[in-house]
DNA sequence: CGCAGAGTTGAACGCGATCAAGTTCCGTGG
DNA sequence: CCACGGAACTTGATCGCGTTCAACTCTGCG
C-alpha cells in the first residue's frame, strides 16, 4: 500500500484545528511549543490502509489528526473483534511504544492524517512536562474506561441494545469532535464493522439495524448510517452517554 | 461492612513482599524512598467486601500487596460484567484518581491488603519521578491490553474456549506472582464469576467447565478451579499466553 | 457488460439461555 | 445432637436468540 507521505509537515501545531475545539484543555505556550518539536512530521493512510499493525514494533506515536478508523485483533481462523474506534485527536500506537511490540491492529475507516511523533521525544516529555506525561496517563485511562463499557455491552446487553449503545457511543464522540457540520451526520461504517465490533454475524446485525430503523432511531444509507434519535438509542441501551468535559490533547 | 483497618502501617516499602518476585522490575533507592513515602498506610477488606464502588471520588490510590478481587460493572437491572481480576501487584483506582469519577466497582474475592497512597502525591509523582509516572502509564497501557484480549475472547471465542482462554489467563498471571509455593494451585472463585466473566450464564458455564474437567485440563475443587494444564488451555483457546518480562510495581 | 462489495431477506439449525429440580456442604440455632 | 437454610454446584428438558446457509437486489466501477 504506498499510500505514505511521511514527514511532510502540513500542518503546524500552532494552526491546529483541533485545539481550538471545546473539547480540548487549554495549552500553555511552552507546552505547545514542545508538542510542535515533538511532532516531527505527517502521514496520510487512505481509507481502507493499515495504519498499525499487530506484532510491528513501531518507532513512532501517532496522533489523528484527520479521519476515522478502528482497533482491531483477530483470531489464527480469521475472526475479527474490533476494540475501538480511532478519531481526530485520539492518539494510536502507545501501548506498542510503552511495551515493545502491537498487540492489535489498526486500520483506517477513511482517509486519515495523522501527527508523527518521535518515540525518544516520549522520555524527554516525561522528563520535562509532568503536566503532559499526565496527560498521556490520562489518555490511557480514558481509553481503558471506554473497553470497560464495551466490555459489559459485548458480555451483557442484548443485540439490539449493543447496537444501540455503539451507534450512540460513537454519534456522541462525533459530534463534540464537531465531526457532522457542514456534512450529514453518518458514521463511516459499513455493517461488517458494525457485526465485528458487537461479536455479532453479519446476518443477525443487518436484521437488528433494521429494527432500529425501524423505530426511527437510525438510517442506515450508503455506507453510514445516520443517528435520528441519540437519547431513544441511549435509553434503549439502558446508557447515560460518556458525558466528557475537558480532555487533553496531545 | 466495617472489615477497614485504615492507616495501620504493617509493611514498610523498604521489606515489601512483593518487590523480590523476578516479574518486577528494579527500584532505584530514591524511588523506593519516594514510594515509601508515597504511601500512608495500609488497608484490609476481607473476602466479599467492597474495595471501591461505583460513583465514588476516592481520595486514594491503591496497590494490592495481598489477595485477590475483581473489576466490575452492573447494568441497571443487575445483569454484572466482570471486567478483570486484580491480584497482587495491581494498581487499582487510577481511573477514579485521574478522571474524578470512577465507573466501576472493586470487590475482593479473598482477603485483601492494600497499600494506600495519597492522590495528592500522585502530582508530585509526575513532577520528581519521570520514570515512575512511566511506570503508571505502562500500567494503564498494560490493562488496556488485557482488556483488548478480554473483548476479543467475549466477542469472538465460543464458551469453550473463552473458559480455557480465562483459566489459562489467571492461571499464569498467578502463577509469576508465585501464589501457588505451598497452597494447592487453585483460583479461588466460584463458578458464577467465571460466568459473569465470559458473559455466559451460570448453567451454561458449569457444563462448560465439565466438559474442561472430563478432557482433565482443569479441575473444579470446592470454591476454586485447579488449572491441570495450562498447554492444553492455551492451545484450545488459540493463545499464546501474555508472555510478560519484567514489569513495574509501584 | 460483468463483477465485486454492500445490504437484504427467508429458512433451518444450534449454541447457550431459561426453567426446574436435584445434591452436597457448611454454618447456625434449637 | 439434629433441623434448617443458604450458597455453590449439577443435570435434564425446553426455549429462543443469534448463526449459518442460500439466495437475491442494488450500486459503483473497470
Amino acid at each position: 500500500m504506498a499510500n505514505e507521505d511521511k514527514f511532510s509537515k502540513a500542518t503546524p501545531c500552532e494552526a491546529c484545528p483541533l485545539r481550538p475545539l471545546e473539547i480540548f484543555r487549554p495549552f500553555q505556550h511552552d507546552e505547545l511549543a514542545f508538542v510542535a518539536n515533538f511532532k516531527i512530521g505527517e502521514r496520510s493512510v487512505d481509507g481502507g490502509g493499515t495504519i498499525l499493525s499487530e506484532s510491528q514494533r513501531s518507532e513512532h506515536l501517532f496522533t489523528v489528526l484527520s479521519g476515522w478508523g478502528f482497533r482491531y485483533k483477530v483470531l489464527k481462523d480469521g475472526r475479527r473483534q474490533i476494540l475501538n474506534y480511532v478519531m481526530p485527536g485520539d492518539m494510536v500506537g502507545l501501548q506498542g511504544t510503552l511495551m515493545g511490540e502491537m498487540q492489535h491492529s489498526i486500520e483506517a475507516l477513511s482517509p486519515v492524517t495523522l501527527c508523527v511523533f518521535k518515540r525518544s521525544g516520549l522520555e524527554q516529555l516525561y522528563r520535562q512536562h509532568p503536566d503532559l506525561a499526565y496527560d498521556i496517563t490520562w489518555i490511557a485511562a480514558r481509553e481503558e474506561r471506554i473497553l470497560d463499557e464495551n466490555l459489559l455491552s459485548i458480555g451483557r446487553r442484548s443485540a439490539l441494545e449493543r447496537a444501540a449503545y455503539l451507534l450512540a457511543f460513537l454519534y456522541q464522540r462525533a459530534e463534540t469532535l464537531q465531526l457532522f457540520r457542514g456534512g450529514r451526520n453518518a458514521l463511516p461504517l459499513t455493517q461488517q464493522h458494525v457485526a465485528d465490533t458487537l461479536g455479532l454475524s453479519i446476518v443477525h446485525t443487518n436484521k437488528t439495524l433494521r429494527k432500529l430503523s425501524g423505530r426511527d432511531l437510525i438510517r442506515w444509507a450508503d455506507r453510514g448510517c445516520e443517528v435520528r434519535d441519540v437519547r431513544g438509542l441511549l435509553r434503549l441501551a439502558g446508557w447515560q452517554g460518556l458525558g466528557e468535559s475537558k480532555r487533553p490533547l496531545i
